[in-house]
RNA sequence: GGCCCCAUCUUCUAACGGUUAGGAAAUCGGGUUCUCAUCCCGGAAAUAGGGGUUCGAUUCCCCUUGGGGUCACCA
């Protein structure tokens, strides 16, 4: 016996398409809840429309709750006890539980035909008024024979109910209506099967989002139809397309979460960041961690209004997440996020793994997404080609002219030569070298930062030398000389 | 059109009915011995409008406006 206190959820998925952010933060509030509060979290297959499935759906769905470190108890890749979880393979409990229906009087067969039906609908949008099958239920429906939509006789009333995140809500009769329960190819409706399973599976909470709230007076009905007991709702706020009014969806180019896991988002900024989208402590805290989440995650506090989705915070949230990661774990991450992408540059592979962490010791700091890796470390790995215009295009160093710039090169050989390339020696040696030079940094560090990189950004001068090494930093300060001289 | 839901800076958001309406992203300016970042400091930036209730409304109520959902044999 389950104490009060814990929940069972589901995220009831269709197979319809690639996992994206919403569906994504659905699971994710199903999955917090019972982390939270100990129970059951299913994963459940609603697979009834065969005309919108999509072939791979499912595995890829699977895919990306696992890369989020979203499991689940129950589901049909694992089974359990109310097996099982795609809802294709139990249509013979749905028969059953139409039949309950069928032999209490409250639920008959749909005579019309769609063009009967179209009739009635453009009547009432004619009327301006909401379209009610009901006003038109048959007097004598034929028996149900099963190639007949199977509808319920619905009990019109008004309705009261509480959802943890909206509060009271309420909704008069004309909101419930004779709704299909059984479609004329066998399969049943979202509105019909979702009941039934939930209640089989002795599912607590129902969490969902918005579009679903006009709904629910007709799922109350069934509810009170089949004598099942009321979940508690929580309905969750639409995740809005950038910049627009709009929900975010396919269409307005709601990206497939594994597209960011590719680009190199960490599983666990994801996790915050959707979680921070229509939800929050109270606190000022922004960035959690997953176990923080779970200890401070409550239904209560989620938002009742849209959110729209900033990738610009996205990446924000990713480099702080990124900042705060040992080196080590970094490093893991960059040889495999969950998606089996290796984000270092090509030229990196013949590199050992103590160099490799060196380079990404410095520029931790300035990474935002793993798949920037290579534009911000290449030249660590080799030589990039000479580009004058690094020179030339800034503005101090273009006033000096090819004989100061290759004299200050020059000296910076000298100085460099005599090194044991310890960043501190290094730094010792660059610091006298703007006495000795009596040149700014500007000028000189710039200079000698473009000379041994060929890059237009680059960690700080000593440890980027130190990193290179003697040899190379002098080959690359020696060839830069020669290429200034041919263009003297 | 009916019914339902929503409304604080550009964005994510905080504020037991009592705050100069706070933080963060982005942006602009400055600093940190070079670039790009990080970090620090500073600027600009909001309670949709109107009525109530109250000594006092971002907060409670009503209306308006705006946005969204739904009225499918899709979920």
């Amino acid at each position: 016996m389950p104490s009060m206190s814990e929940a069972v959820t589901r995220f009831a998925v269709s197979p319809t398409g690639y996992m994206h952010v919403g569906g994504a933060r659905n699971a994710l509030f199903d999955w917090l809840v019972v982390q939270k509060q100990g129970g059951r979290f299913i994963l459940r297959i609603e697979d009834t429309d065969q005309a919108r499935e999509v072939e791979g759906a499912v595995a890829h769905i699977i895919t990306s709750l696992k890369w989020l470190g979203i499991d689940w108890h129950e589901g049909p890749d694992i089974g359990g006890p109310h097996a099982p979880y795609t809802q294709s393979e139990r249509l013979d409990i749905y028969k059953e539980w139409a039949q309950k229906l069928i032999d209490k009087g409250l639920a008959y067969a749909d005579p019309y035909s769609k063009e009967e039906l179209d009739e009635f609908r453009a009547a009432a949008q004619a009327a301006k008024k909401p379209f009610l099958y009901r006003d038109h239920r048959p007097d004598n429906p034929p028996t149900w024979d099963g190639t007949q939509p199977l509808r319920l006789k619905s009990d019109p009333k008004a309705y009261s109910w509480h959802d943890l995140v909206l509060g009271d809500l309420s909704a008069g009769a004309e909101a419930v209506d004779d709704f299909v329960l059984i479609k004329s190819d066998g399969f049943p409706t979202y509105n019909f099967c979702h009941i039934v399973d939930d209640e089989l599976m002795g599912v607590t909470h129902v969490i969902r989002s918005q579009e679903f709230t006009a709904s629910v007076p007709r799922f109350l009905n069934l509810y009170d139809a089949l004598g099942i007991k009321w979940p508690v709702f929580a309905t969750l706020p639409w995740i809005m397309a950038p910049g627009g009014k709009k929900k975010l969806s396919k269409r307005d180019g709601a990206k497939d979460v594994m597209d960011y896991a590719k680009q190199g988002i960490l599983p666990e900024t994801m996790v915050n960041f959707l979680a921070s989208l229509g939800w929050n402590d109270g606190t000022e805290q922004e960035i959690f961690s997953v176990q923080e989440l779970i200890d401070k995650f409550s239904l209560d506090r989620i938002q009742r209004a849209g959110a729209s989705f900033d990738e610009q915070r996205l990446f924000w949230m990713n480099g702080t997440h990124i900042r705060t990661m040992t080196l080590d774990e970094l490093y893991g991450r960059t040889l495999d996020n969950g998606v089996g992408i290796n984000y270092w540059p090509e030229e990196a592979k013949a590199a050992n793994d103590d160099y490799c962490k060196q380079v990404l010791g410095v520029i931790q700091e300035r990474l935002k997404y793993l798949s920037e890796l290579p534009e911000l470390t290449r030249f660590f790995f080799t030589d990039l080609p000479v580009d004058l215009e690094l020179i030339d295009g800034n503005k101090q160093l273009s006033k000096l002219s090819r004989e100061e710039q290759r004299a200050l090169l020059e000296a910076a050989q000298e100085t460099l030569s005599g090194s044991n390339f310890s960043a501190e020696d290094l730094a010792d040696r660059l610091n006298k070298l703007l006495e000795t030079t009596g040149q700014k940094p500007g000028i000189l560090f710039s200079l000698i930062r473009i000379a041994t990189t060929w890059a237009p950004a680059s960690p700080g001068l000593a440890d980027t030398m130190h990193i290179l090494g003697k040899d190379l930093t002098l080959k690359r300060l020696s060839i830069s000389l020669d290429t200034l001289s041919e263009k003297a």
